[in-house]
DNA sequence: GCCAACGTTGGC
DNA sequence: GCCAACGTTGGC
């Protein structure tokens, strides 16, 4: 099992929004990043963990943890012309853009900030704390086993 | 294929 | 609102 850290803005799609959806799941649309879509696509798993973190925010960190569910699914807002996500270059016969369905798992005790994050040598290779803007990563085992122990101090 | 201009992300 | 760090676009 591989673990993972998706970044959204709570002004558009909170840890809580997550919680109150139908089956607490949604489908993770609106990547328009080839790098993040490229891992969609490719790395995660059914069953894979990630962090959800609240990015461009009062106090940006990660809040919770959710379970990916499904995988391989053509985002829907790339072919619909109503959306802000349209990609008139995405066809249904050749998706441009792949994503997940994740699904709610638990909310961490408390908010673990980023300023806190930057602080411990032992997540010091974070992607998050190296390449600020990719908004799909990775987490290694250890890096996810630390904050989860953060969490809880 | 290079690179300048421009757009976006996201912390502060 | 500012701006650093990228990513994308498009002329050449």
């Amino acid at each position: 099992m591989n673990y993972w850290l998706l970044k959204s803005e709570p002004d558009a799609y909170s840890y809580s929004d997550l919680e109150n959806a139908p089956n607490q799941r949604t489908l993770w649309d609106g990547v328009r990043n080839y790098q993040a879509r490229n891992l969609l696509r490719d790395e995660l798993r059914s069953g894979d963990l990630a962090f959800f973190y609240h990015s461009s925010c009062k106090e940006p960190g990660v809040v919770g943890v959710c379970r990916i569910t499904a995988t391989g699914i053509t985002d829907p807002t790339s072919l619909d012309p109503a959306s802000d996500y349209y990609d008139p270059k995405s066809s249904a016969e050749n998706p441009r853009w792949i994503t997940v369905e994740v699904e709610a798992d638990r909310p961490l005790a408390r908010t673990v900030t980023l300023k806190e994050l930057k602080n411990y040598p032992q997540l010091e290779d974070m992607v998050l704390l190296n390449r600020g803007r990719l908004s799909v990563q990775p987490v290694t085992e250890d890096e996810w086993q630390f904050i989860l122990g953060l969490a809880e101090q």
